[in-house]
RNA sequence: GGCGGGUUGGCGGAGAGGUUACGUACCGGAUUGCAAAUCCGUGUAGACCGGUUCGAUUCCGGUACCCGCCUCCA
């Protein structure tokens, strides 16, 4: 079975087949680096990560070309280092905002690197391609596709005629919306900015059209174009990218001469507790602080395959206890039963390719983990939950050398245990051996008595140290 | 106003025109000094109104409600 994809394009469920099966490729709309990636932002990563295994799995490792760039230059971010200098910082206004956009890059990548998300192969920063940018500006003013006007250059919409097609928005209903700002340097309303002038307190670079700085959508399609060529097979981003930014990629590349993406894939939104996530409702929060607050990210990862990617996805506290308890149970059949060395030359399971390769259905492939589960298949299992991205292999080594080290433990404190149960079966008092199955139970160790005797089950934060003298 | 998504059992959440989703919770049984855990098992559905069909939760049409985008938020 080849790989189907929902391609927003054409609103269907299409075949896919990559230009190239030697390098097939994958454009997505990365962060603005102006702070942390709050948990929306993670559903993307998570997403096209997803897409992103199974496209290695299916043409190789050392085919696919996985780009998600940074965009390092935009207004917040320039407002943030303003906020530092006029706090006192005596730098200048250039190393501020690298200083920002730096630490923002590196808070990125601890965080979607908790997620389980492998980086991308190229991930281009926005100022390393301004050359790109003016390029293709240019190309669009002498192809009469844009303008420049007051030391901005605008993309003339009304220039390509399939502008909306993607979004399925016609020009004329839009404009009827009248929501758009009107610049007065603007002809048309719709006409949006490829170019603006910066002044000396902005960052700027120099231009056929004066020192300036690029708009946010010339910025993809430049990079898109360098890094994989003037046609390609994948763009991927969230629904809320679908327009304008995305709307507006199409519309400059295309009038530059190229393809561009032949396949568009876009997320539904996220949102918590049943609302969209917003700082005025409350319910704003960033993937940090999920794991600072102990939820682990392959619970969260977890989380965002239960639900398909194109259907709006509810972040709620029951959900990751749900998932949590499910790892739980994966992790100790593994744990008591896996071979890891045996797991890692496995191949992943049939069921789980097909799942992903039917529009990624992420839902389907955690289901086949569940099988594994119930069948005792620890090793089909472990290689699974690998090739999904929710353990890596040195995690699951660790956590199986973590619970085999302390199965030897926890079997020298069910000894004891057992001799005071006799004790206490005996003497028809079991006040003893209530209060010391009490103090095991509260280092997080499950007691369970069989008539095989007794075995003690250790949850995830079991803690030894608390039974030491035993 | 324009465009799009959704509505399934207590909760989460899929697929399939007719046969057990699955997970979790609840209930019953086994087990236990009592529990917990574990194992086994039962039950509970598909917003509403029409249509197509031998048969629809699954296809088509309509209604209601919820949500999102149209504002450089993924």
């Amino acid at each position: 079975m080849g790989i189907r994809l929902h391609n927003s394009a054409t609103r269907a469920k299409e075949d896919f087949a990559p230009i190239d099966p030697l390098n097939v490729r994958m454009y997505v709309c990365g962060p603005t680096v102006y702070d942390r990636a709050h948990i929306g932002n993670a559903r993307p990563v998570v997403v096209f990560d997803t897409l992103y295994r199974l496209l290695r799995h299916v043409y190789g490792p050392d085919h696919v070309t996985y780009v998600r760039n940074f965009t390092d230059v935009d207004d917040k971010i320039n407002a943030t280092a303003q906020a530092r200098k006029a706090a006192g910082d005596a730098r200048p206004l250039e190393a501020l905002i690298r200083e920002r956009t730096e630490e923002t890059i590196g808070w990125y990548h601890a965080d979607m690197d908790a997620l389980g998300a492998l980086r991308p192969d190229v991930e281009p920063r926005a100022t390393d391609y301004i050359g790109q940018m003016v390029a293709m500006i240019a190309g669009l003013i002498a192809g009469g596709h844009a303008y420049e006007k007051e030391g901005h250059v605008l993309f003339r919409v009304r220039s390509y005629a399939e502008y909306g097609r993607l979004s399925g928005r016609s020009v004329d209903d839009m404009i009827a919306g009248a929501r758009v700002e009107v610049a007065p340097f603007k002809e048309d309303p719709m006409d949006f900015v490829l170019w603006k002038p910066s002044d000396a307190d902005l960052p700027g670079w120099v231009s056929p059209w004066g020192r300036g700085r690029p708009g946010w959508h010339i910025e993809c399609s430049a990079m898109a174009h360098e890094l994989l060529g003037a046609e390609f097979d994948i763009h991927g981003g969230g629904l809320d990218l679908q327009f304008p930014h995305h709307e507006n990629e199409i519309a400059q590349s295309a009038c530059c001469g190229h393809g561009f993406a032949r396949f568009w894939l876009h997320n539904e939104m996220l949102q918590v507790e049943g609302k969209k996530m917003s700082k005025s409702l409350g319910n704003f929060f960033t993937v940090r602080d999920l794991l600072d607050q102990g939820v682990p990210g392959e619970v969260i990862r977890m989380v965002f395959l239960g639900t398909h990617y194109g259907k709006p996805m509810d972040w709620t506290a029951e959900k990751a206890v749900e998932a949590e308890m499910r790892l739980h149970g994966f992790l100790e059949l593994i744990g008591l039963y896996g071979d890891l060395q045996q797991a890692k030359t496995l191949a992943p399971e049939p069921a789980v390719i097909d799942a992903l390769s039917d529009d990624l259905n992420t839902h389907a492939a955690l289901m086949v983990l569940q099988k594994l589960n119930g069948a005792d298949q620890a090793n089909a299992l472990a290689r699974n939950l690998e090739f999904l991205g929710i353990y890596s292999w040195e995690t699951l080594e660790t956590k199986v050398a973590n619970f085999r080290g302390s199965q030897i433990r926890l079997q020298e404190i069910a000894a004891v245990l057992l001799q005071v149960r006799e004790v206490a079966k005996a003497q028809k008092n079991f006040t003893a051996f209530d209060a010391l199955k009490q103090r095991i139970t509260t280092a997080n160790i499950a007691v369970m008595i069989g008539k095989d005797g007794i075995t003690l089950r250790p949850e995830i934060d079991m803690d030894l140290t608390k039974l030491a003298d035993l």
